[in-house]
DNA sequence: CAGAATCCCATTCGATACTG
DNA sequence: CAGTATCGAATGGGATTCTG
């Protein structure tokens, strides 16, 4: 019934977090404990829609250090939060993915987001890996303008041979993303993504698509008439002073 | 159109949270660079029930040191999510409450709480102050269960000197919480909390009141049988393998 | 009580180089 | 490709002291 009073180090430092820890019962701590080292929540973000192997990881988060990519994957894995999976044999690799439980932080990770962007010194010109454009689609998504509307939607990213390719299927509200496989069927449309800027700019600055288009950051083929009936859908939660 | 490669230091380090950033224009980002450092966060929850002043806060998180706090209450502050009040003149000291953006922040920690809540790791028997106790009655109502039920509670945490006494209200599924002043009507029970653990074990342990009793750390008063029906909507989160 | 200022050690980070 | 090893530099945080 006593409380420790005084931080001493735990015997086995994989299970208490920054082996600095708050000795609190309180679950945001503990979620803090586990995914509030620097890196470790952007790594989460990274492996929610799929598992990624180390390079893809560094090249989704290019200011992360091998090692400290290293270490986070570790310390998470120990924490049940990813699990690693390996690939092969024709080629050998591992797959870091998340565990079960771990996918359950993705209303977390949401809602952590919707507040963020609501600080009127978020800076929406800063780069953006093809997994949080994705994800940042779901966060500002007007579920109610959303309601009536009905699509499939294939997301290019990138560099072709870099492969950041998404389905999105809007349907009764819902955004169900996924990695794209080649199987996919065609979708109503298709969005390609030069520059991540490019398209903010398109959905939330409502900016004229065929001027985006010139510029060369963006392009959609399909029907872009009900692409453009969906993005109005779409929009930066009001800020707060 | 370019987009910064290197880290290079801001002019101004309040306004580049720890000083390292992601340079990343996603809002979880962004929030991990607003409340991501250590402590931030749990001082982001003592405010939420109301603003509270530098000792108290001292005493809600034994295990930070002056200097932390000062940091981060400043940090805070500068990033918009705390603002300071000067109370007084009879007394003068400093009240810390949240700025409107920062009350914005509950959802997002109480799904951080929920989703940690759900580790097969987390130790629910360490302690807890009272803000994140009462907190976490939000975080593990059951709505469904709850909807039927309706009622006014009063909660004493802790010894009679220090003040910790909140209002929870009971309506429709919503669970309204406050820190109580004296003009509060009389409620439907009182629950006088000695020590966190045996309310834990009263509510989510569906332990035997009086056996708790009788050890001292818990007294209920007042209509018993409404609080133990509200009491059985509350539940932990299922544990997740 | 609220907080600024110092001191100082432990940890952490990033860069580079190296390996199976 | 998927990491490990090493090292210097920066940072973080506790303890203590001082002040309004």
């Amino acid at each position: 019934m006593e409380l420790p009073k005084e931080t001493t180090v735990s015997d086995d430092p994989s299970e208490s977090a920054h082996g600095r820890w708050y000795g609190d019962a309180c679950g945001t701590a503990f979620a803090m404990e586990l995914v509030g080292e620097r890196w470790s929540i952007l790594l989460v973000r990274e492996l929610l829609l799929g598992g990624r192997r180390f390079s893809d990881l560094r090249r989704a988060l290019p200011a992360i250090s091998a090692k400290v990519l290293t270490e986070r994957l570790a310390r998470l894995e120990a924490a049940g939060v990813v699990g690693r999976r390996q690939l092969g044999p024709p080629a050998p690799a591992q797959l870091y993915e998340l565990t079960e439980w771990g996918r359950y932080a993705e209303p977390a990770i949401i809602e952590l987001s919707r507040w963020a962007l609501r600080s009127p010194r978020h800076d929406p010109t800063l780069s953006l890996s093809p997994v949080a454009l994705m994800l940042n689609l779901r966060t500002t998504m007007d579920r109610a303008a959303a309601q009536a509307l009905s699509a499939s939607m294939r997301f290019e990213i990138g560099p072709a041979d870099q492969g950041d390719r998404f389905t999105a299927r809007l349907t009764k509200g819902e955004l169900v993303l996924a990695r794209a496989d080649d199987s996919d069927p065609a979708p109503d449309f298709t969005v390609w993504v030069g520059k991540p800027l490019a398209f903010l700019r398109f959905v939330y600055g409502r900016q004229d698509l065929a001027a985006l288009e010139a510029e060369g950051g963006l392009r959609i083929t399909g029907d872009v008439v009900l692409a453009k009936k969906v993005f109005a859908a779409f929009s930066l939660p009001p800020k707060v002073a």
